[in-house]
DNA sequence: TATATCTGTCATGAG
DNA sequence: GTCTCATGACAGATA
């Protein structure tokens, strides 16, 4: 039995981390694949200033509490974070969506009690492996686990009660597998099971005497007397056995999102929230603390926050399942978290207090839920990332969206114009312009300028600003008094005295649709045309020339690095050139040397020692080394005199 | 006062 | 042909 306890404590260990594995698996890109399209930059020339830059991925903080739960490209943080937290709350109670693991029993040995000590090598260790559809199904409604609870609870009262229980069966580790639903556990068997191992746990009292307990526990120690009834030889074939078992899960196993669960961990802590529910436990003192069950539930939702923050149920993600915001189809979405949570609070309940205080507390659980986070799910049209960002005069958001001609800003104060973004607002998407108002869209553009613009671009105090729907009204004079409050450019000068109603700014800024609407509908007279198309050209002209010498500075700031850098990188190969030759030179001396040395131990024909400046050895491509007799340079034939004579006859 | 730098503007070419 | 943009050149302002 030694050996079945040792086999049968390996293979809980190694099953609880295929648990934790598989529960840490979730799909999260799939989640991210949803509604928003990737972020992207448009380049529309060869200047870094006309670069679209996504600036609605800087809206949101990253605390991870006040930014849209469908912000995709926070997505990323969220897996991150909600990873660390599964991490943390390895052990915590968690709902299985397919696939459930559940210590049901740690129970001290009955004949060989031991209050003090609950890891005593006596205890016995119950392992429940529940795999099917009915946690996924739990996760649809609550009615499911009510129903299905009334079933086991039938079913436990027609087990007959268990005067036994686990504690017949000491020194020995069992283990219980069901698959599908006829050898299936309901949670209320766990959650009693689990009750009865936290009194254990409390005060090493084995008795089991709730009635409501015994039933399950006789079912149970009948599969376990089945399954001990094996011979020893068959623990052999536990491994097939498992291998059987576990063919009948689902074979996307890989994507269940169910958790690991630690009973210890569940009972007691559920025991400690949902104390007043359970008449056991409250009757018994707490030994020790432990986190409340739901609150603290890891839940693998992508959008829930952070479970420790018992921040869970105030999210959007509870409600995505019912509101068919599922993005890969599994059935652990939002809801479903948040329903994995009440669920299993209600398994702890089930065994604890009953069906009451389950509906009161998933009551209050969708009660919590932000309305206008509802809301938001509500009306999926995408563009409800702008709720919970930054405000219209957020710096961050220096881009024009509601402009028809974008200002667009890069990191060095380089600036430019685009006249795309104004299909935002003609597709009717989303006009922001009538959420901002002109004041925090002006200053939106033009504050922060690294080429200072004088009067000419100055944030106009004006109301009005000539886009598409919004009516064009002449500078009143309270308006006219604020721009002789600041310096006004010569062509402000003019287009005052010419009594045009617009500011340069608004003139450069328009597109020239608009601006040619301008020219029409107001019936300007020839030298106001003129006016505004040279304030209109000199405007932009003046931007652009701004960029050019942004961008030439840049240039030159590029070559001067290039220059540096090529220069110490000339440095470092002269260096390098220097230390060849030396090493060069080092290694020739050196083998002159050995040549010297090695001729001066040769002998020729005659006996004599070779001359080291007669001969020299040489090596061959096959290694082998030879001696042989120095060449000395040929004697200058007549042929040679006449060609240097010639060279030299050339050179005069 | 001379000089360097910055800035606005014009002219021109390209897309 | 018009518009926009890029860029060289020029001139005025300024440090």
């Amino acid at each position: 039995m030694q050996i079945a306890k040792k086999y049968f404590t390996e293979g809980l260990i190694q099953f609880t981390i295929l648990l934790s594995l598989i529960g840490v698996r979730v799909d999260v890109d799939s989640y991210l694949n949803g509604y928003f399209p990737p972020l992207f930059d448009v380049n529309l020339g060869p200047s870094s200033a006309y670069t679209q830059t996504p600036f609605h991925s800087l809206r949101d903080n990253l605390d991870g509490y006040s930014v849209h739960p469908k912000c995709p490209e926070l997505e990323y943080f969220f897996a991150t974070r909600r990873l660390l937290d599964e991490v943390r709350t390895l052990g915590s109670p968690r709902f299985p969506t397919q696939l459930n693991a559940w210590l049901v029993h740690q129970v001290a040995d009955s004949d060989q009690p031991d209050p003090g000590d609950s890891s005593n090598s006596n205890n016995r260790i119950d392992i429940n492996l529940e795999v099917g559809s009915t946690a996924s199904n739990a996760n649809d409604d609550g009615k499911h686990l009510q129903s299905s609870s009334e079933e086991e609870r039938q079913h436990l009262s027609e087990q007959g009660p268990c005067t036994s229980g686990a504690c017949q069966l000491p020194e020995e580790v069992s283990l219980y597998l069901a698959s599908g639903g006829e050898e299936r556990v309901s949670p209320s068997q766990l959650a009693q099971s689990f009750s009865l191992e936290q009194e254990d746990l409390l005060d090493g009292n084995t008795v089991l005497s709730d009635p409501a307990a015994e039933p399950h526990a006789s079912a149970v120690n009948q599969h376990w007397s089945n399954f001990l009834s094996l011979p020893i030889t068959d623990l052999d074939d536990l491994d097939s056995l498992v291998t059987e078992r576990l063919s009948d899960l689902d074979p996307d196993i890989t994507g269940a999102i169910s958790q690991d669960v630690s009973l210890r961990d569940a009972v007691m802590a559920g025991t400690q929230a949902y104390g007043g529910v359970s008449q056991r436990a409250e009757a018994r003192p707490v030994t020790r603390q432990q986190p409340p069950p739901l609150l603290l539930m890891e839940s693998t939702n992508s959008s829930h926050l952070d479970s420790s923050s018992g921040m869970t149920l105030d999210l959007a993600g509870p409600f995505t399942s019912g509101y068919n915001v599922s993005r890969n189809g599994s059935s652990h979405d939002g809801m479903g978290g948040c329903l994995d949570e009440a669920v299993f609070d209600q398994i702890n309940l089930l065994g604890l207090g009953g069906m009451d205080a389950i509906d009161s507390h998933l009551l209050n659980c969708l009660e919590s839920i932000n309305p206008r986070l509802l809301e938001d799910l509500d009306s999926d049209s995408g563009l409800s990332l702008e709720s919970g960002s930054q405000g219209p005069a957020s710096p961050g958001t220096s881009v024009v969206s509601s402009s028809s001609s974008s200002y667009c800003e890069d990191d060095r104060g380089a600036t430019g114009y685009s006249s795309e973004v104004d299909s935002i607002n003609s597709k009717g998407i989303a006009d922001y312009s009538a959420v901002w108002s002109l004041e925090d869209l002006s200053d939106s553009v033009w504050h922060d300028h690294s080429y200072s613009s004088p009067a000419l671009f100055h944030q106009p105090s004006v109301t009005s600003f000539p886009h598409k729907g919004i009516k064009e009204e002449p500078l009143s004079d309270d308006e006219d008094q604020g721009l002789d409050s600041r310096e006004m450019s010569r062509d402000e000068m003019r287009a005052r005295a010419l009594r045009i109603p617009f500011t340069a700014l608004q003139i450069v800024n328009m597109p020239v649709d608009e601006f040619l609407e301008v020219l029409e509908a107001h019936g300007f007279s020839g030298e106001q045309v003129s006016l505004l198309r040279d304030i209109r050209r000199r405007g932009k002209n003046k931007l652009a020339a701004q960029n050019c010498r942004k961008r030439k500075l840049d240039a030159i700031t590029g070559l001067q690095e290039e220059v540096a850098r090529l220069q110490a990188q000339r440095n470092r190969l002269l260096r390098e050139k220097q230390i060849t030759a030396k090493t060069m030179g080092a290694v020739g001396h050196q083998i002159k040397q050995l040549s010297r040395d090695v001729l001066s131990r040769l002998r020729d024909d005659s006996g004599r020692p070779l001359h080291p400046e007669r001969y020299t050895l040489q090596c061959g491509a096959n290694g082998r080394v030879s001696v042989q007799p120095v060449r000395r340079p040929a004697v200058s034939t007549t042929a040679g005199s006449k060609t240097d004579k010639r060279k030299k006859d050339k050179k005069q």
